[in-house]
DNA sequence: GAGCAGTAGTTAATCGATTACACATGTATC
DNA sequence: GATACATGTGTAATCGATTAACTACTGCTC
């Protein structure tokens, strides 16, 4: 910057006016300076204006796995949002892993993000605290914690969730394995109990840990027992239970229903399309990035509840009749 | 940090030496400022330290697409390297737009990453110009560009392409459909050169852009075209083409054998299962952070091209016997 | 022509760390 | 007891930007 001053023959503090829109340098003092920057090809040293400002116009994203297409999805939604409004994203892999998870969020914290999206690894208060002490904006995403006290965006699959259940029923089915989240996590619970409690008794549940393999042998497990149909709570798991049921050779839906909350590309490729409850996951993203966004800029956004939708594509059998 | 040294009793730069694990401190003296750091729960400022000495411990990743599982993939090894080395990673989205990767790359710069890894939207050597130029270390990864002058890791997929038109010629095909991906990258073009080189003259070869509707529409024009074998060059086209073979009611081999480049958790999964040229991901992640953070060192790696393996599934049918 | 306002640009403090150099103290050597 | 050397700590410059406060100049009014 002492250099290109120094070409176009005015301050480091004209540069810096020029640079960023200020009011005052002439149009002519301007364009010396525009020259001298193309001449020099300089370019702005992102960290010293952020250490100066308290800005880093980043936001910081911290995700339980992106592996996990959902997540994917999501990280990409708010990536696009944030980048629309001048934003950059950095995103934080946790790995399911709570340790993981709080080493990234302090991470960012120490690279001063702007506001922090969260989908927090588990039910524990205490990072979200830990962060909103420090008065970085934050908003928790997909799930919750015990007594969130930030924005919270998330998908509403009870209503789905219900209308599952009463199909099932309503086909007679009367041992229905449900391949449940971790029961420390929002998600894994509410659904589960949502499921459950529409299935009265019905229900057999199994927790995994939304990762393929945990999906494989809760499937085995509930097969074992009988189920004649399986809900899986999440894709991976989902994933995880296809091909623990294709290994058996049962027939979907004539050995077994099936239905998994989360929709993927290629579940309309199988033979039968597998039923889903649809997550809007890009408006999910879209919306958490906004009320980042909002809370950044001193506003208080509401928390914002997005329904998932059942999609029947034929997995359920006669349950879809 | 001036409330650290003064809670302690001592100067800044004794916080920073205790910091920064200095030999000079006497272990009382390092207590003391422990423990004023605890109490305080001080965090030191990483933007600050990073202008100072000029290190970011961050690595820069600007690949095409976080929505195609293949980038994901790389991206969640790259992250697992780079932090077993200390290192954050920063993740750019270019969209398949050698626009959007630009700004990204130089975004990227101006917050000073310590190195870049580049998945290259384009064969268009100059951005990679760009940044040498700059001096920032960059490796290229799975693409490359005319006449890269960095390191460079990718898959080799020629011997698995060339067993693959074995095959197809073998059993008899002779209009052998091509969903080959944009020209003016070098995996496009490569792996679609080295296939049709060896079907000698039976291959048809459609452009797609390496995403899934481009896959479908591809499809749509060879089957027309009375192709009774079809090989997407990627996984998203290859979704693509299913939809298509699927919505036409083909029979997978019976009606149009198939194959892809890139395997799928889920293609195992389809009936029959998808035969697939499986790349080596992780290890393609794994070694771009290692070569990326060889060259932060100061050395200079050499390129690592890691082999693609053909995975006979059944959907090529009698081609498989 | 003195007084005032307005404009364009400069000087220097600042953000929060690191680190070369200076300084004070203690120990070993002759 | 003077000299040298090691050791632990403090002082202050520095990284590269932003910006408040100030200066210099122009032009206008009365």
């Amino acid at each position: 910057m002492k250099d290109v001053a120094q070409h176009a023959g005015v301050s480091t503090a004209t540069v810096s006016r020029v640079l960023n829109g200020h009011a005052a340098p002439t149009p002519e003092t301007r364009e010396r300076v525009l020259a001298a920057i193309e001449e020099l090809g300089y370019r702005p040293n992102a960290l010293a204006r952020s250490l100066r400002t308290t800005s880093t116009q980043t936001l910081g994203l911290v995700i339980s796995d992106l592996l996990n297409p959902f997540f994917a999805e999501i990280a990409r939604a708010v990536e696009d949002e944030a980048r629309s409004h001048g934003y950059c994203v950095v995103i934080g892999n946790a790995d399911e892993s709570a340790e993981q998870e709080a080493t990234y969020v302090r991470t960012l914290l120490d690279r001063r993000v702007d506001g922090l999206l969260l989908c927090p690894a588990t039910d524990d208060p205490s990072l979200v605290r830990e962060v909103s002490a420090g008065g970085v904006p934050l908003v928790l995403l997909d799930r919750t914690v015990r007594g969130a006290t930030c924005p919270v965006v998330r998908a509403d699959g009870s209503e789905a969730l219900t209308a599952l259940a009463r199909r099932l029923v309503g086909a007679g089915h009367t041992r229905i394995g449900v391949i449940a989240g971790p029961p420390n996590t929002s998600t894994g619970r509410e659904r589960t109990d949502v499921l459950t409690g529409s299935l009265g008794g019905l229900a057999q549940v199994v927790h995994g840990d939304f990762r393929q393999e945990s999906g494989s042998q809760a499937a085995a497990r509930l097969v074992d027992d009988g189920a004649t149909a399986l809900v899986a709570m999440d894709n991976l798991m989902g994933l995880g239970a296809l091909g623990e049921i294709r290994a058996r050779g049962l027939q979907i839906p004539h050995d077994i229903a099936f239905a998994v909350f989360d929709d993927q590309p290629w579940f309309p490729l199988l033979d039968p399309p597998i039923t889903v409850i649809a997550q809007p996951t890009v408006e999910m993203g879209q919306a958490a990035a906004l009320s980042l966004l909002a809370l950044i800029d001193g506003r208080q956004p509401d928390d914002v509840r997005l329904t998932a939708k059942l999609v029947l594509r034929g997995s359920l059998g006669e349950a879809e009749l």
